[in-house]
DNA sequence: ACGATAATTAGATAAGCATCAAATTAGAAG
DNA sequence: CTTCTAATTTGATGCTTATCTAATTATCGT
């Protein structure tokens, strides 16, 4: 008896989740259905005049915010509501302690920041002045400009010299403004330039000491 | 002392709205500020970690949704959860005979169907066949296909010459196989070319007489 | 009239997602 | 094994929308 236990997550994750299930005229239509009684994905299909990987989809979405259990019956599958859960989660959005403790949706476009082996104070940094994988300015203050720097560096292979084309190219997929990245890259010597050829190479070990 | 009363739309299409309105963590979290005192726009912003712009977009939903109130003091604007309305809502999610009976949201970019000087079956044919602008499918069915090609062919102005390209463009707006559609109007006589040349002109008076 | 402050609107960008057709899986029945 | 059928998965497309910055509106105090 495989059955439904509420999921190892918190409950505010769930709570959003429940509202953006119940968000689409469709969902909320076999929410409908299967409230006066189970079908199987054909009968709701004919019913909503949606075809049937469109149904599959909703009814997928409706599991994952456990609002209906599934139950196969040869090769058809048929879908009941768990009005237990809908009754449950409906009691929850008057909670307003609850609602206002939600933590906003991480985004997951950052996701990358937390891979990154730095002080969470330096991912700050990273998730205050990034969009996605684009620079949205870049920063005024020294001290945050020297982390993106110092990640922007690293983009550089240690040994291998670059012509001013080919470090354009890389700093431009994180700013628009190329040519301050790079004058600042070299600026605080994390990026080195021969006299008068136009290669660069990144400075393996900063000259801090 | 304009106070809100519900809006004169039906119920069902609110209900969609609802739960829409409540689909986002920043709304939910807004909800729950709001369910435990008024607050102005500043307020909400600080306590959310957003811009004003952001949280003055999302309470312009949650208004929409009648689930806010707004007060203005001078400048500033104090908004003020509807408890009420809250509570209203979330009763008729129980109701599933309602939910069933909820219309698909109408498609705003079918609206041009409406204004299609036909009949109801026919403009049905464009709403099966169409998603938005362009056409999913040329009909099989030949009864079908000429209500499309005829509307099709309403494209190409009485009297005037188009080359072979101009046919082309115009059809590939619609559906990629333009080759098609050039093919299938010639032969049901909507459109005619010049033997040799490759010019093209739309036939004015159906020759089905 | 003039800043200064609060809020909204406009415009742009990027993520999310509803939907469909085509391809795939999986059970049932010959 | 083969074939049929129910359902899901995959891939593509186009709409919606959350968020930001910049520009605009509105109201107060001087």
């Amino acid at each position: 008896m495989s059955e439904v236990t509420p999921p190892g997550s918190a409950m505010p994750v769930v709570l959003e989740g429940f509202f953006k299930a119940l968000a689409d005229s469709s969902r909320l239509r076999i929410i409908g259905l299967l409230g006066m009684r189970p079908h199987n994905v054909g009968e709701l299909a004919q019913a909503l005049g949606l075809t049937e990987p469109t149904v599959s989809h909703h009814l997928a979405r409706l599991r994952e915010a456990w609002l209906v259990n599934l139950r196969a019956e040869g090769t058809t599958r048929i879908y009941s509501l768990r009005v237990d859960m809908l009754e449950t989660m409906l009691r929850h959005a008057l909670d307003f302690e609850e609602l206002a403790r939600l933590t906003p949706t991480p985004r997951p476009d950052m996701a990358w920041v937390n891979d990154l082996a730095l002080s969470e104070a330096d991912r700050k940094v990273f998730r205050d002045y990034f969009n996605g994988r684009r620079l949205k300015h870049i920063p005024t203050k020294q001290s945050k400009l020297l982390v993106i720097l110092r990640w922007l560096a690293e983009k550089f292979a240690p040994g291998v010299q670059y012509t001013e084309q080919e470090v354009n190219a890389i700093l431009k997929t994180v700013h628009p403004d190329y040519a301050r990245l790079r004058r600042e890259l070299v600026d605080f010597r994390l990026l080195a330039r021969e006299g008068g050829g136009g290669l660069y190479w990144r400075v393996v070990e900063p000259p801090d000491a």
